[in-house]
DNA sequence: TCCTTATCTGACCGTATGGTCAAGGTAAGG
DNA sequence: CCTTACCTTGACCATACGGTCAGATAAGGA
């Protein structure tokens, strides 16, 4: 669907960029993006409105009237990064064995872990914390999503498409092994001597999934 | 040196226990233990001296007196997280091959993740907001540990006693995987339905050897 | 016993923070 | 136009926090 569709628009419309709407998405955008930024790199208790405010250019005041709390808009913030999360899984869901659908799946995180490396921190240090926040999402969609791929899983065992290894356990590895180039990509650039490059990413994926496929049996 | 150590200390030395040195120690001790606790469950801004030092069971211009800042009390902590962190080595060390010490390995930080779970927090809290506090050891105690494995590991590929994998990014994988257990612990105590019991912990450990093994070609 | 030194603690202070508010703008519809 | 509802903002407030300090208490040596 595109903006303002309706053939009833008004002809001439003042080329005035911005709508009410429009605007509105963009501010909460910028105040997402802000949020996200200083939530990982200081914490929820280190993180200040007044921060998230100046980096997203306007006054504290204008961002309580968009967010009414602090914790309402770490919510979003964790939030929006679960769904970047859970839609990795598609991937997952179409392939037919565990080399194609393992392989993609570690593709994709590694490719959120590099291009989202501060959603994954905010969502690493609210689970740290005890998922004050998110408890419900952990009990109900992740637990679910869990179950399920579990279930894919021990299928592919089943059928002999890969050696019998603890499902949830292989999981937990894959999260750990890719979220780990986003959560610890300080540590990484510093011991790397420098940001890893194209061709570091392309180590780092070709690395992971070497070591996961060949260890589950798959070649 | 020992404490009051001496041939003459007083024959009959009241037998109140507490001498000042083993005072302070104690105090000191508590003080860490409390610290470690907050530290991980509220990150650094949201821990406050006040419940550090109400958990430590001390008022809180005392806790100002063993430690004159709440960043002088946090190094501590993370400086003594790193010390355990490192002490793992040893098992790596004195291998002969890629079976017996990186399995050793895998079990010593697993063992950590089960004990420190706390400390281990600390430490990716630290790392995750760029390692203000300990960025130094980043740089040369850490560094330099990495450069030595990786060429223990470089070797054991050389002799033929594993697969060419690229050794940084093996190391990373294994920091990952078993870190995890401990970052992520509350995660995945929400998705086994209950704390892990010693048998959860054994196949955990099980599994990261199976896989990570087997994945570098160590039969 | 007395004196020095280390340890302990309640009360206090300056600052920074999350949040509020009332008044002033500005788009959109009638 | 003019009204209405939405948006923006500087100034303000109460609170909580890290840190200080002066005085109390107790330990150890001479």
């Amino acid at each position: 669907m595109k903006d303002t569709p309706e053939g009833d628009r008004p002809k001439n419309r003042r080329q005035s960029s911005a709508t009410r709407a429009e605007t509105r998405r963009a501010t909460e955008a910028a105040i997402l993006q802000a949020a996200e930024t200083v939530f990982a790199e200081a914490g929820f208790g280190g993180a200040t409105m007044q921060l998230i405010a100046d980096m997203a250019g306007l006054p504290k005041a204008n961002l309580h009237y968009y967010f009414a709390t602090k914790e309402a808009l770490y919510r979003a913030v964790v939030e929006r990064i679960f769904q970047i999360w859970l839609q990795a899984a598609d991937v997952f869901d179409a392939a037919s064995g565990p080399a194609e659908g393992l392989g993609a799946y570690i593709d994709a995180k590694m490719e959120i872990s590099r291009r989202y490396p501060n959603g994954s921190k905010v969502w690493a240090s609210e689970v740290m914390h005890g998922a004050p926040v998110i408890q419900d999402y952990l009990e109900t969609t992740l637990r679910d999503w869990t179950r399920g791929r579990a279930a894919v899983i021990r299928r592919w065992i089943a059928e002999g498409k890969m050696a019998d290894v603890n499902p949830e356990h292989l999981l937990y590895m894959l999260w750990a092994s890719t979220q780990h180039y986003a959560d610890f990509g300080h540590q990484i650039e510093v011991l790397n001597g420098q940001p890893l490059s194209d061709a570091d990413w392309e180590a780092a994926k070709r690395s992971v999934k070497d070591i996961v496929l060949r260890g589950i049996g798959v070649h």
